[in-house]
DNA sequence: ATACTTAATCGTAATATTGCAATATATTAT
DNA sequence: ATAATATATTGCAATATTACGATTAAGTAT
């Protein structure tokens, strides 16, 4: 036990599910406004700008780019990280469906 | 450490991640999906439909209480859950202006 | 009151996440 | 080749999450 039982649910559940918890993190949502806001990649500036230790970046990086919500491109000595674009699309299409299914009814609990 | 450190980040980075956070397992998707389908409300069919213990439904529909995402009324015996329109409004708002953030551009890493 | 039904809570084991210092790797400059 | 810079990886401690059996609580029926 202790082990999320993706077997019982549909791969789009685990997909969205997947999806949302690798952006289910305040750091992870400040790196990728980092990157949305100067639309051009970014690197090791987001070590200095959001107060975290250069291994705890690095980290998050990584989670996001086996999500395959950002990828990056060795540029010299340092790291491009952009936004992958069609896994973009995918959540907000996926989101968009999801959120947008709720027809708020007057008959409600 | 092993502690994420939320004073770091704005209220609103903090927010969205909690949201996200709620939403971010594929049961608690699919008892919202689940929700969402009969817009009226639901109990313990939830228990019955997905696989999961008792509990764990209980304790996944605790998550999504304490996140403000859907409300529960008692019902005679059962307890009737359904959307919290607020919050639902909240985290569209949320996700649209971040997901929205993006403007694909040619010139990327 | 007793039995039954439904849902919440408790306790616990297994696993995952978060954060960071230390170290390793890789590229550029001298 | 050596030094400097930038990023990734490793190892580890603290904490959180997931799942479930067992129990409790609370309402309904007999």
């Amino acid at each position: 036990m202790g082990l999320t039982r993706t077997e019982i649910f549909s791969i789009e559940q685990n997909q969205l599910a997947t999806l949302l918890k690798a952006l289910a993190h305040p750091a992870r949502i400040a790196i990728l406004q980092r990157i949305l806001a100067s639309n051009t990649c970014i690197c090791g500036d987001l070590v200095d700008e959001l107060g975290l230790a250069q291994a705890t970046i690095s980290q998050h990086l990584k989670e996001l780019k086996n999500a395959e919500i950002i990828q990056g491109t060795i540029e010299g000595v340092s790291v491009c990280y952009c936004i992958n674009p069609v896994t973009w699309k995918l959540i907000e299409n996926q989101m968009g469906a999801f959120l947008g299914a709720y027809k708020q009814e007057a008959n409600c609990c």
